[in-house]
DNA sequence: GATACTCGGACCTTTCTTGTCCGCGAACTA
DNA sequence: TAGTTCGCGGACAAGAAAGGTCCGAGTATC
């Protein structure tokens, strides 16, 4: 799993507590890491529809829908692609005892096992929404912390 | 997820059928691989103690416990390493907002998410074991293929 | 005891991820 | 209308990790 899931999904969070277009360089400021790395991610949610990028001077970025309807597995897919992360080569047709491609109508057992744990994996994922993550945040540090991350990326720069 | 966890768990199966040691060797013709690589896999294995290496003229690989006890998830885990996928880089512990280190009694609500749909995929894999693998072979291919594999693999090289 | 066969680990190559940079077009401001 | 600010996209370099190969250590067989 890339790295850049995390980057993404905080900023998914952030993004929450501002209505007005957030430029990337403010969100790479915010979370300390490289801005120019962020921007591609940004530009991964972006090309998914989870957010929209708003040009121009005040520019930035805003979430597109309601952070209730943006799941975890949204992200995650936009971000790391959407295939599966276990893919099946058919070692079955190969070697001296190869099954023969006719008899191949299904996916191998392996496979299917893989599989079938993926979408276990992916179901998890997609039970939990941006906005349960935010809340969980209100929970953990307290309802300020989130007012005063609107305040400071709303804020101007120079502070 | 690496491939050769494909590798890997294709050879718990097919050594399901010999209750003899079944070199490297054999295993990577029957599957058509490369024999080098694939004995890197096979140490995985054996270093996890999920199979047995016999040295010496007629030795090779054979299952350490019957295959009703060997979970998909213990051969992934051995072959891809123990850690998780998602590793949270405590992203919130940094950047002018960050929250002080005392409140961060246990993990952000990030990581939570993603560690539970790790633990719905891992809870998966350990519900299926090799031997329900290998009997879904049977229902496949029928019970004749996983026969004539086992000839194979202790008959003469000769063939 | 010699030999042939096996595993085991060290080594190299290729690919992918991570990270950076710069030019272009768009929108707001003056 | 000119200038500034910002996001977009591709090109590019470094590092890690997967993929792949090789030779030495050890053991059962003959």
């Amino acid at each position: 799993m890339s790295g850049g899931v995390e980057w993404a999904l905080h900023c998914c969070v952030v993004l929450t507590a501002s209505s007005t277009p957030v430029p990337a360089a403010r969100l790479a400021e915010l979370h300390d890491v490289s801005g120019s790395y962020l921007a591609k991610q940004l530009q991964s949610l972006a090309r998914a529809g989870l957010i929209h990028s708003v040009q121009g001077k005040s520019g930035g970025y805003v979430l597109t829908r309601a952070p209730e309807s943006i799941t975890l597995l949204d992200v995650v897919r936009a971000v790391d692609g959407p295939g599966p992360a276990f893919v099946c080569t058919e070692i079955r047709q190969r070697g001296p005892l190869a099954t023969p491609a006719a008899d191949c109508t299904g996916a191998c057992p392996v496979a299917r096992a893989m599989w079938a744990a993926e979408d276990a994996w992916r179901q998890a994922l997609a039970a939990v929404t941006i906005a349960d993550l935010a809340r969980d945040v209100d929970v953990d540090s307290g309802p300020e912390a989130l007012v005063s991350v609107s305040t400071w990326l709303t804020g101007d720069r120079d502070t």
